[in-house]
DNA sequence: AAAAATTTGTAACAAATGTTACCGAGGTTC
DNA sequence: GAACCTCGGTAACATTTGTTACAAATTTTT
């Protein structure tokens, strides 16, 4: 684990720190698509991101889903951070965008390191910050942007967070994460093939130039 | 000043950092209207709110807004937070919706707060998780609210913040806070009206019953 | 008081998004 | 291979939201 801990985190602590993570954190992997946190689960210990990317689902009273972001290898859920201090009740849902790996830091050792080191809370403040961010992006496309533009933000992060040009999702999928209908999406995806910005297969789509 | 350090952040702190907090923070006023923060501002004290209401807005390149939430007293501005550490600009606008006081505590101090005292620890830590919280509100109801409905919360939450059952605003200003345009809120407005919830004067909305 | 500006009401229309329905292509199961 | 299921394309239509235009009421300025 020492290794992967210096790769993604060895500029922001220093070895004490890192050897401590080391001793109490627990690595833990899952397979893309696989759940790992639900709206109402308490949260038990906090998630260090080393591989992978996971995507973090809103959920409404009725059932009603909106993809707010993806986090990404070195960084961290903001939400688990005070759920874990306040004892509340997680208010999103955590799924495996792609395989992912993370090393688990249990609360009580979380605690203790705000206190201790430097380096940790101010890894903690840049995450609240990047997390901040991130919602500002997001409130930015729902209010701002038409449903074909927040398509073409969405293709161009699936491109990033994965890596690779073909998206591998069905229409339907796709609508659920941006809170619209299927229809809607498969026009607005016809129209993007038409501008020759993308080529649609069946169950998935290749994304040529955007 | 100590009096009302007690009152709104007694139950918080101890002693000896209220203490610190009465010798190093200074008094600002601001009236209703007026601007706190302005995007692309470097910020150098951090406020804690004492009395009265701030507007906190988001505008996109075209210049278009929308209010994200309001802070209340015994908040402080998460976002600030983070911009002053990060030394990085602001990236919404602060404005005062009621006659406000605030205490402003210098940068430097809050850094070492953090290290010295658990509750301001838990201070910043806690008005991070709200600020998220409230952030998911705001993104809950522009995704997953019509029009109708985020007008009467925003009328609910008018009600709130202000203390009274008159809200001073014209058509036009509903329309810029909930980014749409001003005939969309007269019509809603006046189906309200229509509907006993509400009596529209010029000027101003009175609410009748919610 | 007259002129100008602001605010609101309303109609008519345009555009974006959501809904329903149906079909056909592909793949899977039996 | 027949029956079944999933996925995507498309049309037709409904609803919501946005736009333009104009008039009437009220307030402010000159």
């Amino acid at each position: 684990m020492i290794s992967e801990l210096k790769e993604n985190f060895g500029g922001l602590f220093e070895e004490e720190l890192l050897s401590e993570i080391n001793q109490v954190g627990t690595i833990k992997e899952v397979r893309a698509g696989q759940k790992l946190m639900e709206i109402g689960d308490y949260i038990r210990s906090m998630p260090l991101l080393v591989s992978g990317a996971i995507k973090i689902i809103r959920e409404d009273d009725d059932g009603d889903e909106l993809l707010l972001y993806f986090l990404e290898r070195g960084e961290t859920c903001a939400m688990s951070m005070t759920c874990c201090m306040g004892q509340t009740k997680s208010e999103i849902r955590a799924i495996a965008e792609t395989d992912t790996r993370l090393i688990m830091i249990p609360i009580l050792k979380m605690e203790e390191w705000t206190g201790k080191y430097k380096t940790w809370r101010n890894f903690v403040f840049q995450s609240y910050h990047d997390r901040l961010e991130e919602m500002l992006k997001t409130i930015d496309s729902i209010a701002f942007l038409k449903m074909d533009e927040r398509l073409l933000k969405y293709l161009q992060e699936k491109v990033h967070i994965t890596g690779s040009n073909t998206i591998k999702n069905t229409h339907q999928e796709i609508a659920y994460e941006l809170h619209t209908s299927r229809v809607v999406i498969s026009r607005l995806l016809k129209k993007l093939e038409k501008l020759g910005k993308i080529q649609l297969h069946r169950n998935s789509i290749e994304v040529v130039s955007i």
